[in-house]
RNA sequence: UGUCCUGUAGUGUAAUUGGCAACACGUCUGACUCUGGAUCAGAAGAGUCUAGGUUCGACCCCUAGCAGGACAACCA
């Protein structure tokens, strides 16, 4: 493992993120009795993307570490906006991702108590029914360095704000008539603390309790006390809530509930990729991706269908790190991750993925043989295949070079070079079209390499790879690159539309010839493809029609040498 | 302009809680290799935002600046 230090004991220890810190504090204080129990609280209005894995594994990731459990709760407290269709693909990412939760909460299973809640705030004289509009309490909110004016309703008796109240619940009064506002301070530093809205009304039909309710809680007035109601110890979110963390707090302690603590990390961001819902929507809406789970979305679903593994997710989230500040953290740390994963894994196959026809000109025509190719050098076990090789071969346009430079170590006139499993080769002659484009190139064998081993022990720097003509299958493969071609997709000069950073090559159809081995693969099956790649089977992929998904390419160091 | 959060190699995250900075990705060498893959070995790269202060000693504590981010939805 990486990140390691190696202690007095010789033990193997991780360096700690602040929240471990915390946590191992508040054990060793005795706090919860040592409990520990985390929540993942999505609201199901969008598809889960990296950074929320980032959130899942750390949420349950903590928990884990120290023995706790953790919740998976939906924050459904806008039902103009969340549908089960996400509660589902929801579920369905985190349990892909590994984790179990100990419990499938909603926030809209707490209606009731958080309604009996706010009974008790008004009572207290700490809540009170406003009937402004919502122009108006925008206006009397004052900005961040003006202070606010109280509404005019703000000292009704508690009487009469019970009275309001309950026929706000009972569906006497239109939407966005009246608003159950906190009574704290309108001229609070902090503008989440003036007088923040509890509820409104909205008569719309929720996905769970349907038409129960005309009135909704709000996100602050829900979601602390939501943790307080599941005695949840920790309670982890991102940085842009800290400023909420004031308001968590002043409802917990004035309802004198269990005391969740709030605790916020910096979000995960990647270069080379937008992370907003709001932008993800769009891509979507506007077809400048297939769907949700397109392989180039950064959405969990994408990703998957993309062909990553969920171990290489965790791990890239372990290695991420957590902390406070802003962090953008490299696009190849991630693919580093997958490679890493997948080189153990994924089982090799032969792929020529812009063919060149190599004509074995001393092969007995019509002859085929079976070569014996090892499946994975990283895994013994992984055990071998055989590979049909005949007079007509294709091989990568790109191994071929008329007037290679210095450091080309593939197939050039006159050259040797070895085909992956199988022969020693040498180019006599390049045919060319009309055109002058090569068309076809005429080498002959060495016979007695059979299987790439030269019985006179000569060397060759080249090893490629290669398909045999009538034996190889055509399937269509999809070359992902990066979506956007600017490291900072949300660096978009004013006034200019943040799409224009998209890359136009972000996705390449090509038709590609594969070893017949493959023809048995399913949907989501993921291999190398020999020095091309790693590449999975996309859900479009049918017996009849393969459709191959390139998950990332393979380090690439003759690529670096030849752009210099 | 107000409040809060955050500033450590290119990018991230550490630093036994005060003993002059480590690990990973990336970059660059070299070795090895039937994947120009993998693996292995090595190198370069920060003196910790700035200026003061406390201290024998500061990335760590204090003060003041500076920079970046968050907050003015009946969104979460």
């Amino acid at each position: 493992m990486t990140d390691e230090r190696i202690d007095t004991n010789g033990e193997s220890e991780k360096p700690k993120n602040f929240l471990e810190e915390i946590i191992e504090g508040d054990i060793k204080s005795g706090k919860h009795g040592g409990r520990v129990l985390t929540r993942f609280p999505p609201e199901p209005n969008g598809y889960l993307h990296i950074g929320h894995a980032k959130s899942i594994c750390l949420n349950f990731g903590l928990a884990q570490r120290y023995g706790g459990q953790t919740n998976l709760r939906f924050d459904d407290t806008n039902p103009v906006k969340e549908d089960v269709e996400y509660v589902d693909s929801i579920k369905e990412d985190v349990r892909w991702l590994g984790f179990n939760w100990a419990n499938e909460v909603y926030a809209s299973d707490y209606f009731e108590q958080l309604y009996q809640w706010a009974v008790a705030l008004i009572s207290k004289g700490l809540a009170y029914v406003d009937d402004q509009t919502q122009e108006q309490i925008r206006l009397s909110r004052g900005t961040v360095t003006q202070p606010g004016k109280p509404s005019p309703w703000r000292d009704r008796s508690a009487e009469e704000n019970l009275d309001i109240f309950a026929r706000m619940r009972a569906g006497e009064y239109p939407d966005g008539s009246k608003v159950l506002r906190a009574k704290i301070d309108m001229a609070h530093p902090n503008m989440l603390m003036r007088d923040p809205i509890l509820y409104r009304i909205i008569h719309a039909h929720h996905h769970r309790t349907g038409d129960k309710w005309c009135i909704y809680p709000m996100y602050d007035y829900a979601h602390g006390q939501s943790d307080s109601i599941e005695r949840i110890t920790h309670s982890i979110c991102t940085l842009e809530f800290d400023v909420h963390r004031p308001l968590y707090d002043w409802f917990i302690e004035r309802l004198d509930i269990f005391p969740s603590k709030q605790y916020e990390f910096a979000r995960l961001n990647i270069t080379y990729t937008v992370m907003s819902k709001r932008k993800l929507l769009e891509l979507v809406k506007e077809k400048v991706v297939m769907a949700w789970d397109d392989p180039r979305m950064p959405t969990i679903c994408g990703l998957r269908r993309r062909g990553y593994t969920p171990e290489a997710i965790r791990t890239f989230a372990e290695r991420v790190g957590v902390a406070k500040r802003d962090n953008v953290i490299d696009l190849s740390l991630l693919e580093f991750c997958i490679r890493e994963d997948l080189n153990k894994r994924a089982e090799r196959r032969m792929a020529v993925l812009n063919p060149l026809k190599v004509v074995i000109t001393n092969y007995p025509e019509g002859q085929t043989e079976q070569l014996e190719a090892v499946n994975n050098p990283e895994d013994e076990g992984a055990g071998k295949r055989s590979v049909p090789f005949s007079r007509e071969l294709y091989i990568e346009q790109e191994d071929f070079m008329e007037n290679p430079p210095k450091k080309f170590f593939r197939l050039a006139p006159g050259n040797e070079v070895r085909l992956r499993y199988a022969y020693f080769i040498t180019c006599n002659e390049v045919i060319k079209d009309n055109d002058g484009n090569i068309v076809e190139l005429r080498c002959t064998y060495d016979p007695a390499s059979k299987g790439g081993h030269s019985p006179d022990g000569r060397k060759v720097q080249g090893t490629m790879h290669w398909v045999s003509a009538q034996h190889a299958v055509p399937a269509e493969v999809r070359l992902f690159d990066r979506l956007f071609t600017n490291p900072d997709p949300n660096d978009v000069p004013d006034g200019e539309d943040w799409k224009t950073a998209i890359n136009p090559e972000s996705l390449k159809v090509i038709t590609a010839y594969v070893e017949p081995e493959l023809a048995k693969a399913d949907v989501l099956d993921k291999f190398q493809f020999e020095r091309m790649g790693y590449f999975c089977v996309d859900t479009d992929s049918t017996p009849e029609k393969m459709v191959f998904n390139r998950t990332v390419t393979l380090k690439d160091t003759w690529a670096k040498i030849s752009s210099k």
